[in-house]
DNA sequence: CGACAACTTGACGGGCGTCAACCGGAGTGG
DNA sequence: CCACTCCGGTTGACGCCCGTCAAGTTGTCG
């Protein structure tokens, strides 16, 4: 992984996707006031219930956002990775409806919530661009609504797949035919609302009909246009950047 | 129904329950200009893919976001009545990632995005309260990915129920046991990912054991507790008022 | 009173959950 | 270098929740 000169950078990045950033703002951004740590893997950093004072932007690593059931059973909401600011919204609410926590360990910048307030306050430019990035979780929130709601097992994780690889692509992460996915079945199931064991058999049934390869951490896509066939996969609520 | 003196003031009333609106902000948010008509039941008014110039303000009635999938099934996103402005994402997106249509007729106000925009740059106020409106609906999004994915029919609907009456409760519709619910039961089983026979079984069901009664239009909650409990309920995500 | 939509109920089948056994690679300790 | 452990992946058997199909009932509106 490199060593990224600045930990926000990539955050900035991410924003610049789909909002214009002046210099000026990017130069506020990056003057963010911020500690910069390693988050091992399983470790709880916002938890369900309570504020936060700080807000956590990746440079490297898998989080999730997660809700745990009185059942025992949880869904995970999302996933986050390079260049995601995660719970801005701590910013706005006085605590977090779920949980995040890092699936692997875990790169990245802390910031005091009371520093995002101000510099939202100072540069406008800069709080409209993070709204945007809030309407584009959300409109992701609601894509995965729809994939536990209405597409069966085979298709939610075709379209699970896309949908990371597509996010990947956009900030640098895996290649043109590779998802980096480092995480268990089991954790795949808890995003598509299957069980371990079925995801295990689609992913088969996808194998064996030569759509895509999956080793430890990484899976490869052999057949794009099937999977995005299976999945009913369109980027439009991804937003893609119209001059790209 | 009541006839609102101004279109906008359930709007107002809405925003106050979660943010500090100023009287300053207040005169600027109802002087926004604004036309008052009434869309018929079924009207798309926002579709998937298409940018919108106006947003839109309930004054009564009620309305969806859904998406429509290939296979022709829909997932209902979530519903919205008096009091919410639907779709103020479209200041601040190209596009929407959804469609938004008339449940039942509707008395609701559409105001140009162009004023919304100088709205949020003159008063920041409002763009914060607006900003932390969506985060709320957001919120509301991942419950109901949540629903789908880890609950039962049973459950589901219970918690579909418990989240429609807290709401309504907070902007004056319903009683306190009852919750209007002007929708059929296949529109039930596109909100929670279920069938129109399911929805009716799991009624039947509930019914039975006592808990509530359905007419047309409306629904009687007979036992609270009991509904509470078969959901899950937890009001946290809802962001009640910390001032009740 | 006829038409139509929505609700209701029953029979049947399939997708996915559950349980359980086995395999395989990574790390650990002797 | 080899046992041992452990976690995750793999595979099969079986059962249930919910979808599907279909028929009948109710309610509303002309």
């Amino acid at each position: 992984m490199v060593a990224d000169a600045h930990a926000l950078a990539p955050f900035v990045g991410k924003l610049k996707l789909t909002s214009t950033i002046s210099a000026k703002s990017e130069t506020a951004i990056l003057a963010l006031p911020h500690t910069r740590r390693v988050v091992r893997q399983g470790n709880v950093f916002i938890a369900e219930g309570r504020g936060a004072s700080t807000c956590c932007f990746i440079v490297s690593g898998f989080a999730c956002r997660q809700k745990l059931l009185a059942h025992g059973s949880r869904q995970i909401l999302n996933l986050y990775f390079r260049g995601d600011g995660v719970d801005l919204q701590s910013a706005l609410l006085p605590w977090a409806d779920h949980t995040v926590l890092a699936l692997t360990d875990l790169d990245a910048a802390f910031v005091p919530v009371q520093a995002i307030r101000e510099l939202i306050k100072d540069h406008p430019e800069v709080g409209e661009a993070m709204w945007r990035e809030a309407l584009l979780d959300a409109s992701i929130q609601r894509e995965w609504t729809v994939n536990v709601g209405r597409r069966d097992g085979r298709a939610r994780i075709a379209h699970f797949l896309c949908e990371l690889h597509y996010r990947q692509q956009q900030v640098g992460l895996g290649d043109s035919r590779t998802i980096e996915l480092p995480i268990s079945q089991e954790q795949i199931g808890d995003c598509t609302a299957l069980t371990a064991v079925h995801v295990n058999r689609m992913l088969s049934s996808l194998r064996s009909d030569g759509v895509l390869q999956a080793r430890r951490g990484t899976c490869s896509i052999t057949d794009w246009d099937r999977l995005r066939m299976i999945a009913g996969f369109d980027t439009a609520y991804l937003y893609p950047p119209l001059a790209a």
